[in-house]
DNA sequence: ATGTTGACTGCGT
DNA sequence: AACGCAGCCAACA
């Protein structure tokens, strides 16, 4: 049997790039942030950055919780908060973590930057 | 099957 | 320097 005669008729309700997605961002330790094209070019360098964004909103139908919070543009930008319960929801979760947001924008992006091709 | 959209990014004018 | 446009891939209608 080259294959099995009786395929998975339930395909996963998610496909691999959104888990992929997802797993990179579960990795983000806490009090740090990274960016969409960061993931993006881990994953590949090929995926369009918005690709990520899109599976990052699927983040909140993840089986796993998802630091979506943590995933932003990459000026540090809070760019996803209008997907959360609330518009503040994004920027109390990272102040919660010790992260300064002012006006939208995380602070000592540099410093906070994590990137997963380089320190994974 | 084709078209449109999308939590982005880099380059050109 | 600021603004606008095109590119990237995948899911949904």
């Amino acid at each position: 049997m080259k294959k099995p005669a009786s395929p998975p008729a339930a395909p996963p309700p998610q496909r691999n790039f959104f888990a992929d997605v997802h797993e990179v961002a579960r990795l983000i330790p806490p009090g740090r942030v990274t960016s969409y094209g960061a993931i993006a070019h881990y994953l590949g360098a090929r995926h369009g950055a918005r690709m990520v964004g899109w599976a990052m909103m699927a983040a909140h139908t993840a089986e796993q919780y998802v630091p979506a919070h943590r995933v932003l543009n990459r000026l540090g930008q809070l760019t996803g908060r209008l997907h959360y319960p609330t518009p503040t929801a994004m920027q109390e979760a990272l102040e919660r973590e010790g992260i300064q947001v002012v006006d939208d924008q995380v602070v000592g992006l540099d410093k906070l930057f994590w990137d997963p091709s380089r320190e994974l």
